[in-house]
DNA sequence: GTGATATTCAAGTATTCACTTGAATACAAC
DNA sequence: GTTGTATTCAAGTGAATACTTGAATATCAC
């Protein structure tokens, strides 16, 4: 009755997306670029894999329709080919955080334990933004912050944080932000602040999921560090 | 700085939730899964394959958490463990016709030319049913139709439609709806209608997309053919 | 043009995968 | 208990995959 192979193909050409994000490196891959675009030599660094390596699985991804590549001069620079990508990455931590047995230890082998940190949801933290209570941190490397952060956001980079605490704000609580949930610069930056006896939370995703959710967004360079706004 | 052989592991639980979907047969079987569940010889038949090797699929599902099981006598029936199982699959199709290619092509040669059907998204079809001058079809299997259907809806599997459509009310419009926006049934449905003269239009996805997006359900057995309220 | 750098390609290897076939298990009917 | 049926398991084969190494290509700076 139905068209056996006209439909196996078919279901192969979706199966071709998923199978893509089948690999761990590519899935760091995606989570890299959901915070913007980057040449390669910068994915292979971030995923810890030699270039050439990284170079096939960019090559893959490509094929598979999932990122776009720009040249500029020597450099290629590789980005997500859509938001409907972001999404499916998403989809994918979600199912598996819902059903995957071992993804709390393995998260918390890598994220260490995080009963003792506050976080906050994109609502609440609208709310207090609102409400003008909070300090909004941008703990993300620089370059993904130039290329998009919450509106008001200051960027101090993980590795800065320590050195930049006095040029922070006080008498508000600082909230942290990074990749998303499964990133460990906020968490970091979280109980580095906590040490100094700033009061701090996380944000509990990360940027691309506050963009992907239609929230505003900023871009350009960061302000020279003192008080925002 | 960071702890890479975990961050892998992390990355490497994420990508078993993409990899498993990576598989067209598997890709299938949750295309079925996502009308309801189904023992493994039915599964077997609906993706065309061996029952061993459909078993062996199947358990690579379920280790990835993406099904559950429920013994019955001798038979074991699987189903989707959650509605985000639905969303990720929803959302690799979504990618796929975004991005890849040759989908059109291969929806095409499976599908057949859908220029001449007309459709109506989900919200068209909930105004016009509030209006009251639609019939609404459902053309899936009948044990599909029992775990859950359009309130409202008919039954009337697309093997039997040929036969039935004298017992179809006349004078309002009516709309089919199947599996999901790749799914043949309500486009062979429009076109039988079509050529017995009755006005007919397919709804644009279909039932696990519906059901997903919050609208209304109902389950149970089919009402004797004849006239629905 | 030459040299330097970023990226891709090609070949090789160990591993994993999809499917087949045939046997083993688990429950139901008797 | 035996028989029948639904499902799973195990072994085998050919194809695909991830990563490595080393060479090829493309652009820029000069």
């Amino acid at each position: 009755m139905s068209d056996r192979p006209a439909k196996d193909k078919l279901f192969d050409a979706f199966a071709s997306v998923a199978k893509v994000l089948g690999s761990g490196r590519r899935a760091e891959i995606v989570d890299v670029l959901a915070q913007g675009e980057r040449p390669v030599d910068e994915i292979a660094e971030e995923i810890g894999q030699s270039i050439a390596n990284t170079s096939q699985h960019l090559q893959q991804l490509l094929r598979a329709g999932l990122v776009r590549t720009r040249r500029e001069g020597t450099r290629i620079h590789y980005r997500l080919s859509g938001t409907a990508v972001t999404r499916l990455w998403v989809a994918v931590r979600e199912v598996a955080a819902e059903h995957v047995a071992e993804l709390d230890e393995l998260a918390e082998a890598y994220l260490g334990d995080r009963a003792a940190l506050d976080s906050l949801t994109r609502a609440e933290l609208t709310n207090r933004m609102a409400a003008g209570d909070v300090v909004v941190l941008d703990v993300r490397p620089e370059r993904e912050f130039r290329s998009g952060h919450i509106p008001g956001a200051v960027s101090v980079p993980i590795g800065e944080l320590a050195g930049r605490i006095k040029d922070l704000p006080h008498g508000r609580i600082i909230v942290a932000y990074c990749r998303g949930q499964y990133c460990v610069f906020a968490d970091d930056a979280v109980r580095t602040l906590r040490e100094q006896g700033m009061p701090a939370a996380r944000l509990e995703e990360g940027y691309p999921e506050w963009a992907e959710a239609g929230l505003p967004v900023e871009d350009g360079a960061p302000r020279k560090s003192g008080a925002p706004g």
